[in-house]
DNA sequence: GTTGGGATAGAACGAACGTTCGATAGCCTG
DNA sequence: CAGGCTATCGAACGTTCGTTCTATCCCAAC
């Protein structure tokens, strides 16, 4: 029930070890289908020994959700600390940091990504708190961006959403041979979603809706 | 191993009535999370009744992600056979397809994003070539667009899963009553999506890249 | 009316699970 | 060297898991 980060003071490296076993672990099999023996035959340490580190399973993610987004949050913080005020660069510099913080930690950033809903209420809620401040200062660049740039019909909730989803899904199908660097996918990305925000930009519709839909024909 | 769906002809209702048991279940606690004992309960079919009906847990699996993409991918194939040639049409028609169905089977939906690799060997090549053919059209639907308009720096594998991911990842925020429908929804994603795509027509950059990093500040 | 197979369920199987117990080293302190 | 604390482990606990065995019931066909 209480965090266990600073209970033993000599031991921080060897919680350090058992928690980065454990995130390549919940990474592959997912943390329902991980189990406390893989734990310990990938730690090299026994079964019982590992509950001298942490109070249970449920901790574990826990922890390492915890400390992913708390780094995720202070690096984005401290980026945004000394960034222009301008909302474009800000974003850019948000979803760059993102996409290399996820692309550094890989099976972290799938951990918290699939697992975001593992956790129950004395966890998760402070899972959630984080999280949320990391959603809000997002929300207020694209808020910034609305009021500045007059993007009447824009939907932050929708766009940050959707922002995310496109950096998130990441974990799905990125293969580091195959695919650009995290500086690239990152100017991947903001091109493409401040390229699709500001082009609503001169006020009304600039490409036709087909809402209730029948497909109305665009000139090709 | 095999197949389970013709296999008892009187059966057809109830393996359905199962089926969608476990679709919600899968759904609330994800595949590994769930047990058998839960859709027992829930279905209120008998624990050793249920195996009538199918082999085991994982062919359940299966059967509902392969019948839930089975669904999805006919739905294109028949709105795109009538539709005009124009490739933003065409995508706009994809996306409104994805989200008319996502929103209307939820749960269905999540354990397909969610469950992607919960299959192993036997059962994830079928589903995965299903979901191939469902990549591969967006793709070439975007390989057209790119050609048609002269898109020389467009990657469209990336912009492929930038779009998958803005609309996959809907299952872990969409709340019925605080957001839009599927229709505006799905005009809201084409937006932001094509318009991010054609924003880069012009052929240089349209936007300063902060390649290798520091941002470069853009005029407000 | 008997028979045979489709449909069902109670009870049990062996395995794996998260977790705990009790013991044992090693080590610093007095 | 006695005492206590940190760190560690083998073994076990009780539970739950996916699955199967076996027996029954129902009903149509002969």
């Amino acid at each position: 029930m209480t965090a266990t980060l600073q209970r033993r003071p000599a031991a921080g490296n060897k919680l350090d070890h058992i928690l980065s076993c454990a995130t390549r672990i919940f990474c592959e099999k997912g943390y329902e289908g991980a189990s406390i023996r893989d734990l310990s035959r990938r730690s090299g340490v026994s079964l019982a020994g590992l509950y001298y580190y942490f109070d249970s399973k449920e901790e574990l993610l826990y922890l390492i959700q915890k400390h992913c987004f708390t780094t995720l949050l202070a690096r984005l913080e401290e980026e945004l600390g000394s960034a222009p005020r301008n909302p474009e660069a800000r974003l850019r510099l948000l979803i760059r940091n993102h996409l290399c913080y996820f692309l550094q930690n890989p099976e972290a950033m799938k951990v918290l990504a699939h697992e975001a809903n593992s956790l129950t209420p004395p966890y998760a809620r402070q899972v959630a708190d984080i999280k949320r401040s990391y959603y809000r200062i997002c929300r207020s660049i694209l808020d910034d961006l609305k009021r500045q740039r007059k993007l009447r019909r824009l939907n932050t909730r929708l766009a940050v959403m959707s922002l995310y989803g496109m950096m998130n899904w990441i974990y799905t199908w990125y293969k580091p041979r195959l695919d650009p660097d995290a500086d690239a996918l990152a100017d991947h990305m903001s091109d493409l979603f401040l390229g699709g925000i500001l082009a609503g930009a001169s006020g009304s519709a600039r490409w036709p809706r087909s809402r209730n839909g029948r497909r109305r024909t665009l000139a090709a």
